[in-house]
DNA sequence: CAGCATCCATTCAGATACTG
DNA sequence: CAGTATCTGAATGGATGCTG
């Protein structure tokens, strides 16, 4: 398979933001990063694909997840444009959590991660030294 | 394997360990986040996906990482069986590190977070209360 | 050259207690 | 119900000094 002469990497785009030398917030894969890190933030998301949920109701799916967590990953995840909140008004106080169109675009990301780290268990990668046979990550899951 | 019939989340695969109530390392997306977790981590990914580098032309290409933490990221990114080293004999000591079959695998990953977080500064994600369009950003161009 | 050992500042997660 | 405020321990990143 013959090598990118003049390309910079496979995969990355011909973008100036992709020769950043140091990790920069305005960099999309930072951005990206920032959306889903931390512990428990990928699981919210999660339950948020399968549709609106509230508080408890999220609170119910993810039991070992503390409320001050939860919190700090719906207010990181607004901010990140991932989801909205719905309150109600009235009593008692009702709020809902679903994803924004953007927020429903990461499940591709989650897709791709989730690729990744399940072709690891079938894979070779102990004896790893040639790098000439690039299989696709053939899943057929999706 | 057949298992097309996702119930749970749209782009999910309809897995046991997609179902999990905690973050548990077992579990796919966990695995690559892991993998990929760190500042700097995707940085030096980036360096080796252009092709083969040592230590020094790694620090070189990103000044501002200290080589503990240099170090530390080639660990963790042997460890998840992203990359080999490749020390060879002599004076001056030379090593060199490059990707292994997996980790050049982590080329579309990046692309995808890539997309998702390039996107969010062209599209509207400010009065996103219907989601409609689920199109896979698959900007190619670099 | 290519690291490892040690220390220190900052960040993060989880627990607990309290409120509109 | 849906949070906020505060605290503690653990993990992380960075600086400095030393070695095969």
């Amino acid at each position: 398979m013959a090598h990118q002469t003049v390309r910079y990497a496979p995969g990355l785009p011909d973008d100036s933001r992709a020769a950043v030398a140091e990790p920069t917030p305005s960099c999309p894969v930072e951005i990206t990063l920032a959306a889903l890190r931390g512990r428990w933030t990928t699981l919210v998301v999660r339950e948020l694909l399968k549709g609106e949920h509230t508080f408890t109701q999220l609170a119910q799916a993810l039991p070992a997840l503390s409320d001050k967590v939860l919190t700090d990953r719906l207010a990181q995840l607004a901010d990140s444009g991932v989801l909205v909140r719905d309150r109600r008004p009235g009593w008692p106080p009702r709020t809902s959590y679903r994803l924004t169109p953007r927020g429903h675009r990461l499940g591709p990301v989650l897709q791709a991660l989730w690729d990744w780290g399940a072709a690891g268990g079938d894979t070779d990668w102990g004896a790893a030294e040639n790098d000439s046979g690039r299989g696709a990550a053939e899943d057929d899951s999706g």
